[in-house]
DNA sequence: TAATTTAATCGTATATTTGCGATATACTAT
DNA sequence: ATAGTATATCGCAAATATACGATTAAATTA
């Protein structure tokens, strides 16, 4: 007796832009991040404590936030004791805004 | 005796924007959403079983990210049975595409 | 009427996110 | 040295997200 089989492979389909997104997108998912994101686009070069002012959450939560954004790659912090300066990460903004541009 | 009560208040400070922004990213926050989205894109009016194809998760799985994408109202389903076809929400998926333009 | 098809929903397990207070760290100023 | 300042990290609780198999619902076909 004979038997044929047959196997359906199912690939993993996303394009390296569609997980680039969807990571961006993660990181723009949250109230919070979306305004930090856009008063550092402002204010590039303020302190984390200047953020932490004019968010209703605790520190440590903004500072969760900011970790985020910073592990997305969108922001970057360098540090100037005792502060921490935080900007936009330019070449990872503008690679996200070519990304959604496109995708729109 | 005499008290001075000094009262800081923080608002809740995003815009109306910022918290569509937000809520558009978190629906676009996985990767099998970004894929959806683009798919309906070029493929208006295919069936959720077409979806499920090309996808490689459980139909159960596939059906939990329609509904995100219809909560968030990127897309919208129209009962033709026992099928279900779905299409791009056009106004909204045009106000996000706005907003995100805007923002970045 | 019974079986089939298509998609949603339920129940469940696990992982991740969000938020907070407390604590740690790393400098600065007294 | 001690105290103060700015920020990150830890530990925890609660909520939400992700995924699956099983079941249900609604219509069609046999």
């Amino acid at each position: 007796m004979r038997y044929t089989i047959l196997i359906m492979l199912k690939v993993i389909p996303y394009t390296e832009q569609q997980i680039k997104i969807a990571r961006y997108a993660k990181a723009m998912a949250h109230p919070a991040r979306v305004y930090i994101l856009k008063y550092l686009e402002n204010c590039c070069g303020c302190f984390a404590g200047n953020i932490v002012d004019e968010l209703p959450m605790a520190q440590s939560t903004v500072s969760q936030h900011l970790k985020e954004l910073k592990e997305a790659g969108l922001i970057q912090g360098t540090i100037e004791p005792p502060k921490v300066k935080y900007c936009i990460n330019k070449d990872n903004w503008e690679e996200a805004k070519a990304l959604f541009k496109d995708y729109f």
